[in-house]
DNA sequence: CCAAAAGTGTTGAAGTTACACCCATGC
DNA sequence: GCATGGGTGTAACTTCAACACTTTTGG
């Protein structure tokens, strides 16, 4: 699995921060928002997570989702900006809600409290949290570079059965999410770099959907949509036909989006 | 439109209901859950509104879809069960989430501010509210024959264009969800009562969809899919030829759903 | 007998699936 | 020259949309 190890607690990042620090004492102790981060890297589909260190109680580490609980003068949507940007530096980030998650217990495990009471100001208070997945161009970050060099990493979503509080429910609703919404928008784009093959795109689709994808119906299909644009551009450097490079072409998507194109039909 | 005309704080009334005293120290100021409840009459879509009365400030009736805070001690999907039983005293409604909306600005209206102060403890809180939809057969409801007479009503969808706090917002959020489940799930049998014809099911899809469906290919691919059971009963007392009466097939559904079905095709 | 809604089949068009071979490159 | 992934077309099948007339009842 993906190298997470020591602990840092972003959440005191973020109230140490000078930009923030008079927003600190705003902190809604009842509402918090979480983010499932998806990258891709050509082969398969991964999360962003974030380590709590060892636990005392299970000598195991805990994994979870970045969140954080909300100011009280920003929206969900700018909360669910602000965990993106602390944790990556990355402004712009496709985001969609999941939905509201509020079990009263599910903080409950006792590893988890421990790590609440080591970040939160009211560690018993009830929280409901809102859930978020983004798609982020995998390149854009690096754990190993940043300052959570230690405490975040990309884990391959097969490899992931098990993480802190409810994230691992919440993991799987965001997933199912992008599952239907890959099908009928073409939001896949916001995982690959500006430039990509049609074979990219095509494992990317198989790594969602969780099974093969015809290799000719799939290029018919998505060149149908007249959503790419073929660049002047092959691969190069690689050991075989080097492949046609494509861009997404945003105006046409628009265009085709508002006559109420709607299906993808995989 | 509907009857709604003075304001009854079912709010409070719950709140003093003996059942939940003990709880109402236990208000989570910050969440509440707000319901949207869909109900069918043959003819057109309907939601349920309550009315607050007349504003002070603007002199107009302001509507709301019911809702509540939370208890601390309550899931969300017990929450809005509980709005549900106490405006309808209905248990068992089909619900489902729609998501969490969360603007800071969401009750900064006028006329919704001095409906805040007549009826929560702490008016200005920030409150984050997860909306639900919910089918109800509209003739387990009658808010005429209920303490509700004169507060609640049945209001035709196509009728509302505006709502108090972001309500209206959240109305078009659940019905465009209704509209994308309804071709998926045949959840549409929430809306009738037990026995119904296929011209009410088809009525009914008209209604929610918006579009018109025509009628052979309607009744092909519902009967296609093999989860209603025809009974040996006709309609009586109708000027025209009496139409064949189905019930919903529960368990053939399960089968299919269980095998992997998830599309109606419209 | 008239009005009103129920009920019923076919056809052409469109879309979907399944499938196998040659091509360009680096080594 | 060989290994690797890139790129291409067709035929059978399934699904979907469009469309008009006869039937049964109450009044």
């Amino acid at each position: 699995m993906c190298h997470l190890h020591t602990f840092k607690d972003i959440i005191n990042k973020t109230i140490l921060n000078s930009e923030n620090k008079n927003k600190a004492l705003e902190l809604n102790p009842n509402v918090s928002v979480d983010c499932v981060i998806f990258g891709f890297d050509f082969d398969q589909l991964h999360c962003l997570l974030i380590d709590s260190g060892l636990s005392k109680s299970t000598g195991r580490s805990r994994l979870a989702v970045p969140g954080d609980l909300i100011y009280d003068n920003e929206t969900l949507d700018e909360a669910a900006n602000r965990v993106l940007k602390e944790l990556t530096g990355i402004d712009n980030i496709y985001l969609e809600q999941v939905g509201a998650f509020g079990d009263p217990n599910r903080m409950g495990k006792e590893s988890d409290k421990e790590w609440l009471k080591s970040m939160r100001a009211e560690p018993d208070a009830r929280v409901i949290t809102v859930a978020y997945f983004s798609l982020v161009k995998m390149n854009d970050f690096n754990p190993e570079a940043s300052s959570f060099a230690e405490s975040a990493g990309w884990a391959p979503i097969k490899e992931i059965d098990e993480l802190a509080f409810d994230h691992y429910e919440i993991l799987q609703c965001a997933l199912k999410q992008l599952k239907r919404k890959i099908k009928i928008q073409p939001i896949g784009f916001n995982l690959l770099p500006q430039k990509f093959t049609l074979s990219q795109l095509h494992k990317l689709y198989e790594s969602i959907l969780n099974k093969p994808l015809d290799k000719r119906n799939f290029r018919r299909k998505i060149l149908n949509l007249q959503i790419l644009t073929p660049l002047n551009e092959k691969q190069i450097g690689v050991p075989h036909k080097p492949s046609q490079l494509f861009e997404f072409n945003e105006e046409n998507y628009q265009k085709l989006s508002s006559e109420g194109f709607d299906n993808f039909g995989f």
